[in-house]
DNA sequence: TCGGTTTTCGCTTCAGGGGCGAAAACCACT
DNA sequence: AGTGGTTTTCGCCCCTGAAGCGAAAACCGA
């Protein structure tokens, strides 16, 4: 067995059990973590204190490690920038494995989208920030597109799934959760029509306890809870529907 | 800078540009291959001759090189099964890293979904097969999940996309659509009603061209054909749609 | 008690999907 | 040529879910 060699920046020889030669890859996972701040669609960011690319915002994340997955990997990368427990939703977007994302590493990165809810206040450190989604400075490497991506699939499936039970707390009225979509969604919704669609299918339900009116008065609106904090898909929009449902 | 030195089966140390120590994986790329194979949705399987697992039935795909992106390396490894040319659709599906989801070896795998229309009927190695998808053999490792989630992605794609350009051939008539919508879905499809929303939402188009009858007669069919042969999400299914449209 | 405010309910409209039967267009056979 | 069988196509009606809007309900402060 050949002690393995250098060939690149950042790439090694490795020996399987075969005795065949195989390159190994250094794996990062990275997180756009969404979370509804000051009434606006933000993104958690991380500036960079090294080079490359120093003193550019960046999305969280780290270095996958031998013994984790790569869920369990930004877990551990985010403990040292959120409060992990505060993070109610985490999935897979996509994987990145242009040779050249990288300047002068060959680094493959898994990305994730995770949602926090609008009431968790997190301490941050110095260098993290939540930055509007909508006015974002330039990312470093290809961090602006995954973004991107985790922005397109928390608003598809802010309309066929319950995730926005990950943007509310607990409870709330429907104004407040109103305010939440137009936040996320970028448009206005009215607050009767979005009730009615949650009601029917089943994601919220009414509690008994209800809010108080406002300095100006106004009926007390009663408050709602989502039925799962789990992603549930309430619509499978199937178009060409089997027979039975 | 110290030489890198073996630590497990296949792992090896990368020393990066900072001098730090970092981990690097073996990649590999997986694909599902879908296609309606004699009436029923199948996959192409390989049935792999080298230990572990030997003679088990397992996904086509590959190690994962330097100079190649994951998209890349998946085509470079189906072009020794398939032709590659024939795969109509491609596209990501998710990746796996669960550190002991091979036996011996600690390997990362990115799946793809593709899609080869129903006519096309690439040569196979004798070691490569199509099996319904609905009675297939125990899977190598982890792939029948991955298979899973192919289908299940393929089944959601076509009621909201056009996505079933990749499963038919470059024209058709609607009955021939409809069975390879039977054969995809599952379940039964009403040819009138699989017409008027495609025709609805413009994702396909009548030619001048019809087909002629079979032997026992019957009126003869207008030929169709996909607006596109790229995927095209038709149906926004959002539920609360912005005011303009 | 009377405006002002906010939430909630009810009515109506609208659009897309699904079911089904009749008509159209072909074949084969007598 | 006519008749019966077959397949496709068209038209009509129903249903469901979503959207719009106005009125009623329930609170405030003056």
């Amino acid at each position: 067995m050949t002690v393995p060699h250098r060939r690149g920046a950042t790439e090694a020889v490795l020996v399987g059990p075969g005795g065949s030669l195989e390159s190994g890859f250094a794996h990062e996972a990275l997180a756009a973590i969404l979370s509804v701040r000051d009434q606006a669609l933000s993104v958690l960011l991380w500036r960079r204190a090294r080079a490359p690319q120093r003193g550019a915002w960046a999305l969280p994340g780290g270095s996958l490690s031998t013994e984790e997955s790569l869920e369990t990997s930004i877990r551990r990368h985010l403990a040292t920038k959120v409060d992990v427990d505060e993070v109610a939703h985490l999935e897979q977007l996509e994987t990145r494995s242009e040779p050249h994302r990288h300047p002068d590493e060959r680094v493959v990165a898994t990305a994730f989208l995770g949602v926090v809810p609008t009431n968790a206040t997190p301490s941050l450190p110095p260098d993290t920030r939540w930055h509007p989604i909508n006015d974002l400075p330039k990312l470093a490497f290809d961090h602006g597109a995954l973004v991107e991506a985790g922005h397109a699939r928390l608003l598809a499936k802010l309309s066929y799934t319950n995730i926005a039970f990950a943007l509310a707390p607990a409870t709330f009225t429907m104004s407040e959760l109103r305010t939440l979509y137009v936040a996320a969604l970028g448009y206005d919704v009215d607050a009767t029509n979005l009730q009615r669609v949650l009601l029917r299918r089943e994601v919220v339900h009414p509690t008994t306890s209800v809010a108080k009116p406002g300095q100006r008065g106004g009926r007390p609106a009663t408050r709602f809870r989502f039925r799962s904090s789990e992603l549930v898909v309430t619509d499978p929009f199937a178009v060409l529907r089997p027979p039975g449902a």
